[in-house]
DNA sequence: CCATTATGTAATCACCGATTACATATGGCT
DNA sequence: AGCCATATGTAATCGGTGATTACATAATGG
């Protein structure tokens, strides 16, 4: 027999900080140490978590239903770091040049791709947890995908483009794009591939590649 | 007390066939049941695979010194399978019409990747065995590359080029294709992404498109 | 001030990969 | 013909993992 709440009589403190009851805020440092084991090449172990978290195997479930839940929380966080990165180097790109853009994008994007493999491993694997099972991660994907649109409807705008099928060059872009960030964790590029600036540099090629290949001559 | 069976003559039998001892070449039956329970989307475990196999737990590692090796092996078989199909693509393309063949080989790729998607992801992912652990996978790999080099190379002789930066094409064309492939079985075509039809004909798109881009005008 | 609820612990279970000691079948060797 | 080294399989066992449950305690708010 529940005894409801007539109302919140109290003034809740600040909703941005999240109540620490015993730990403070275990939720958070679980997710934060499943990312570093995930960034240290590890398995992510909800008991391994618990253990940097300092607290025992079962502590974490009060937070999480099951590891899936975790490992989603994880990739939401990843995902927002990964946009924010992506959205910072589109802002230095004028949005009035479309292809300079998506240069700026794709370079981003396999920038950090390759610099947090596991994290991006994570995010764009949909393999780590229940596809569709956190609305934030879809939402969040979409978005960058609808970015990655716009930058194509400015430069149909503009008569840049050979072809006006946009969403075959979206798809095609996106496929070039995800396609060299994949090879790079998953070992496509085994002789050159160790050399930083090397990645980079064919990152540049291929992109241009690819602009060059949809400008209009 | 079992009665000996004085059969088997002496003379040792075709080296191709590999001797049954108890079980009748366990090792392959493991393998086989390993691929199946991938194709079924389970985790491979090798308890699982001698369960199948109807031997005991421990049976398999008298085979495969640890779960990697039988992934490897399986990786080998998956591979063996892909590349197979590969070149029956590529036959029905005359090697004189490199785009073409081009085409083709990108279109084979797609499918078969879409069609086993848990055997493609063990092959091309190096994330369920050390990587470079099989010689035969590591060649085996680098021979297809080899193939699209050989595509590349003979559409320059033609003159049909854009650019002479073969690698850079060719990285480009295989980051395509690779991403596109992933993307399928990522989860990152979600809309439209159900049709096989649909796919297959955005596989073609993309491709073409491709083809388009670096095709001299 | 105290009941409710949020949080954490301890104990336990089933499953997995792996190792070890032991049992048995096989086929080469003399 | 017979023996025996070895290839193969079993049984028992270990530590690690995700998950559930019963229980303990801290914090909240009426």
């Amino acid at each position: 027999m529940p005894a409801r709440q007539p109302a919140k009589p109290r003034a809740r403190r600040n909703i941005s900080e999240v109540r620490p009851y015993h730990h403070g805020d275990l939720r958070r440092v679980l997710i934060d140490a499943a990312l570093q084991l995930a960034a240290e090449g590890a398995e992510i172990s909800v008991r391994e978590a618990a253990r940097r978290a300092a607290v025992s195997p079962g502590a974490p479930f009060r937070h999480f239903p099951n590891r899936d839940a975790l490992m989603s929380a994880v990739a939401e966080e990843a995902q927002r770091r990964f946009r924010a990165e992506i959205e910072v180097a589109l802002d230095q790109a004028p949005a009035a040049d479309p292809f300079g853009r998506f240069r700026a994008f794709g370079l981003a994007y396999v920038r950090w791709a390759r610099r947090n493999p596991a994290h991006f491993e994570i995010i764009s694997t949909g393999r780590y947890f229940a596809h569709g099972s956190s609305a934030e991660l879809t939402r969040d994907n979409a978005e960058l995908i609808a970015l990655t649109e716009g930058i194509l409807i400015e430069a149909a705008k503009q008569g840049l483009l050979r072809s006006a099928d946009l969403k075959r060059i979206q798809i095609a872009g996106r496929a070039l794009v995800y396609g060299f960030a994949r090879m790079n964790l998953d070992g496509h590029l085994p002789r050159w591939g160790v050399e930083e600036d090397e990645i980079e540099r064919m990152a540049e090629g291929v992109i241009d590649l690819f602009i060059a290949g949809i400008a209009k001559p």
